[in-house]
DNA sequence: CTGAAAGCGCTTACAG
DNA sequence: CTGAAAGCGCTTACAG
């Protein structure tokens, strides 16, 4: 492996020139620089990373810390953050906290250790904290301690799915909620809920029922059943929406326990947007959630000088599919 | 940040000698070593890693590269390499080729030039081949170059699959293979092939008729379809065995449009053990690709000091579900 | 604009 | 068994 003496050997110059083209430091006059150039060329000449940081203390690595990659939603999230850093010739460095708020300070303290340049954390739990980080640490999707949080729009998002189920006509309509000790259950239940409120007039209201349950498949199919089952039928609702795909994958599942026509009968939607959702008969009507630009936002968010410390809300787009219809 | 030096000066040693208990020499007398520990414990020290990796030319993180983190089976592979990682204080560095033998090159040469201990590749090509590597390299699920190739036992899961059709009472079978220009592929066919073969006698004769399909949902749908509606009703298989869980699932779904009940009239089997396997309805019975020892047996190839170069094959079982039964 | 030199924090022969 | 010292390959003030 040839070094940056052989280089400087090579092109009659000082390291210290070799170094300063390498840094793409503009002082260094036109035809040195080519002949630098030339050198690293001919020589296949490729940095120390380790050297270099030492120095500089930092390498050009990105620690990403996710509860768990095999949750298909935190995989394309890592994806497209390999992707965004790729495009500044950054890798990154993954580790899962397996849920467990432990591993997940083990998991960042030995990412820093490493020197990264800035780590991005999708949070196991809302109040975990660091002590120590001299570079810029973003929480992504959940917050981490008092760092910044780049999330989806889940308001706005909520909105959009109650203005498309309004716009199909549906007046009469169940919204099933997370867990409302989340943050995320009780942000996406105020947007729907808002939203209709604002829609409803005396002279066109609409009737809405709100039922808290977890994220799950069985939660939704249990909440949907009771929906269902136990309204008067001139009464049942005509559309469901779900705080999340799962909730309303379990909606669909009861749907046809009861022989209830989607979208004939009822309209369901869902909000994430997971492989799911686009598989299941009848494909899911949903909110998906940007995830290109929850990566390029939480990867720029590293690279800014200035650590602004604003939580920033990106907002996602409804995916009208075949599980709602008009009314 | 302290360093070597100030844990030197505190415990009364040279440099030298901490580093000697830092590298768990045990040439350093006993009292020695433990006034070092007490000064390491209390300034807290750390070592800095990029001293280290600049002086041993390496670092304590493996590279992974995948295809695709988002395709689910990658993911698994990758959260279990990071536990086994992890068991020896390594980190991992991720990087996906989405499915291009140019990235997959970039990737690994980028890992390389980061001076990781080891680099475990789920290929995206089987020709690809790198010029150089100081490294132990190890092929994971799909052979990289000429590394040795560590993956599922595809012949001996499918014989154990065939096994478990042809013990339900079945004796007329279909197969649907993979593409037979992959390796896998034809390794699944021909242990399910052999397997039958070598039960079927004269006495007790097994029908086996086999077609070629793509992996996926859609393959399997149309080669179901063709297999079920074309044969006339007295000589329908009574199962179909599948390459993979996709097919097998798309196999599912004519069943259901066929009015056929699944186990009942028809059992079906898959290969992978994907998440959505065990999500659908009937269940899917499939093999179950052995993940954690995949992943582990990839790992010890990377700490193995003599770099055995033999592939290793690893046995998979069968998980019993709702999709097959007694004929 | 360029060179000479110090130094980042370790590890590891080499003495003794 | 332990210490003194060289050196890994860079970057970056400091001169000039």
């Amino acid at each position: 492996m040839p070094t940056i003496k052989d280089v400087a050997r090579k092109a009659g110059v000082s390291v210290g020139t070799v170094s300063r083209v390498l840094a793409k430091n503009d002082t260094v006059k036109q035809p040195l620089q080519l002949r630098v150039q030339a050198a690293m060329k001919e020589l296949e000449y490729k940095p120390n990373l380790a050297a270099r940081a030492l120095r500089t203390n930092s390498i050009d690595v990105i620690g990403l810390v996710v509860p768990d990659i095999t949750n298909p939603f935190f995989a394309q999230l890592a994806k497209n953050i390999e992707m965004e850093a790729a495009k500044r010739s950054h890798s990154v460095m993954l580790a899962n906290s397996h849920d467990d708020v432990e591993t997940e300070k083990t998991q960042i303290a030995a990412l820093l250790d490493r020197a990264v340049c800035g780590v991005i954390v999708v949070s196991t739990s809302d109040g975990s904290d660091l002590d120590t980080a001299d570079v810029p640490v973003v929480s992504l999707d959940r917050r981490f301690g008092a760092y910044p949080l780049i999330a989806t729009d889940h308001y706005d998002g909520s909105q959009k799915i109650a203005d498309h189920l309004y716009e199909l006509g549906h007046r009469r309509i169940a919204y099933i909620a997370g867990p409302l000790s989340m943050d995320v259950a009780r942000r996406r239940r105020e947007g729907f809920v808002s939203r209709i409120k604002m829609l409803s007039t005396a002279e066109d209201p609409i009737e809405l029922s709100v039922h808290e349950g977890q994220f799950d498949y069985d939660s939704g199919e249990d909440i949907g059943r009771k929906i269902l089952s136990e309204t008067p039928v001139g009464k049942r609702p005509t559309a469901i929406a779900a705080a999340s795909d799962q909730q309303a994958i379990g909606v669909l599942r009861c749907a046809r326990d009861l022989k209830l026509d989607v979208p004939g009968d009822l309209s369901v939607a869902g909000f994430d947007d997971i492989t799911l959702a686009s598989l299941v008969v009848p494909r899911l009507t949903t909110l998906r959630q940007p995830i290109e630009a929850l990566a390029a936002s939480a990867v720029d968010q590293i690279f800014e000088t200035k650590t602004s410390s604003d939580d920033k809300a990106i907002a996602g787009n409804v995916v009208k599919r075949e599980s709602t219809a008009p009314r």
